[in-house]
DNA sequence: AATAAAAACCCCCTTTTGGGGGTAAGGGAG
DNA sequence: CTCCCTTACCCCCAAAAGGGGGTTTTTATT
């Protein structure tokens, strides 16, 4: 039996994900939070093999929150649960620790399957995302840190003088990197950049 | 007992809402589509009194949908159920003829409600949405059918030059209207106002 | 030790944007 | 029959972005 929680603000979604567990007979549910602030209160008590963690959390982005779950009880493995298939989403949960990645339209027996996988150590994609991380595409697209701050800092609106002083870098410096965002990310102008930077979910 | 048909690509969640109202005694779901173009082919056959609509479809979008089922079935109540709560989301979706508008962590007392309330040929917003709209806000936003294709042709990275010839106008009008739509929405440059855009599903 | 990225820097010149000011016709709602 | 909003138009000038060409240093990875 796989002791499970769950972390998603869909009310409708946790309900009917807690029979289909209770139902399936391989996975306890031993609790549910609907937000990030009500989870930490508990994840010490409910010690769960598995955590389905939303990505869309009301307090604070599930991939910060993965990060510190990791940091604080290593050995609950984490399973992202979201609407998001962008290779940016899946690649930085995956780095900040998780154990796997489910979207919300998979199938029911492969949110079983992939409870099951992790909890037995593996790494476990739904059949989507797997394509989407394997197949290789102009849109799977990786950025260093700094170039994800600065597509921050020009989505803001601030221009290449005020980010060189806000970081403490000359204003060319500021342009290069602009430059290469713009044709690392094929986009004509910072209006393209911005748009791009958003749904590929960079920023 | 009121005839309920459901839209919606997140599979857990379809079956999660299928059992929630089979046991409420007071609806029947009479079909399941996971995307617009199953439900065509289905709609006429279950003859629903309400349709549960998701805005997020994986083939076309749920507000032109929403038009779409209104125009061919006016007697059918669209209940939109989604994740969004932005302002220009739910007022284009009840201009489009929705009869309600749910937010999926709403709670599973007011899906109910609202299917009732609809089907009674009421007006159902639930109680997040319903402070959302009436709240006057400077992020409640509403732009005119000119401006907001003004603003998809800006984020999609054309200059005012372009955008003049693609829509027969001169350049010093499109640079009017990029002005105002600035100054609308209150955004220091482009960058900001296609950030804005998107976040508040102006395009 | 070699190599490849990432991070930082620089100049010339053109195009595009943005801030400031305006004007005016046409349509709908009170 | 006004009033307001939308749509459409115009000029001047400064600021910012973008296209082209570069260099150097640091930091991982093999």
């Amino acid at each position: 039996m796989i002791n499970v929680a769950i972390v998603d603000d869909h009310k409708i979604l946790t309900e009917g994900l807690q029979s289909l567990l209770e139902d399936s007979g391989i996975a306890k549910v031993v609790g549910v939070a609907h937000s990030a602030s009500e989870c930490r209160l508990s994840l010490g008590f409910w010690k769960p093999d598995v955590l389905l963690l939303d990505v869309g959390l009301p307090d604070i982005n599930g991939l910060d929150f993965c990060k510190e779950i990791k940091e604080q009880f290593p050995e609950i493995k984490v399973l992202a649960l979201t609407t998001h298939n962008e290779y940016a989403i899946v690649r930085q949960m995956l780095d900040n620790g998780a154990s796997g990645y489910l979207i919300k339209n998979a199938m029911a027996d492969e949110v079983l399957a992939g409870i099951q996988a992790v909890a037995y150590g593996e790494i476990f994609l739904c059949h989507e995302v797997d394509l989407l991380m394997k197949r290789p595409s102009e849109k799977n697209i990786w950025l260093s840190p700094r170039e994800r701050e600065l597509l921050r800092l020009i989505s803001e609106g601030l221009t290449n003088t005020e980010i060189a002083e806000q970081i403490f870098l000359s204003p060319e410096t500021i342009r290069g990197y602009r430059k290469n965002l713009l044709l690392k990310l094929g986009a004509k102008n910072t209006a393209v950049l911005v748009k791009m930077a958003i749904e590929q979910k960079l920023i």
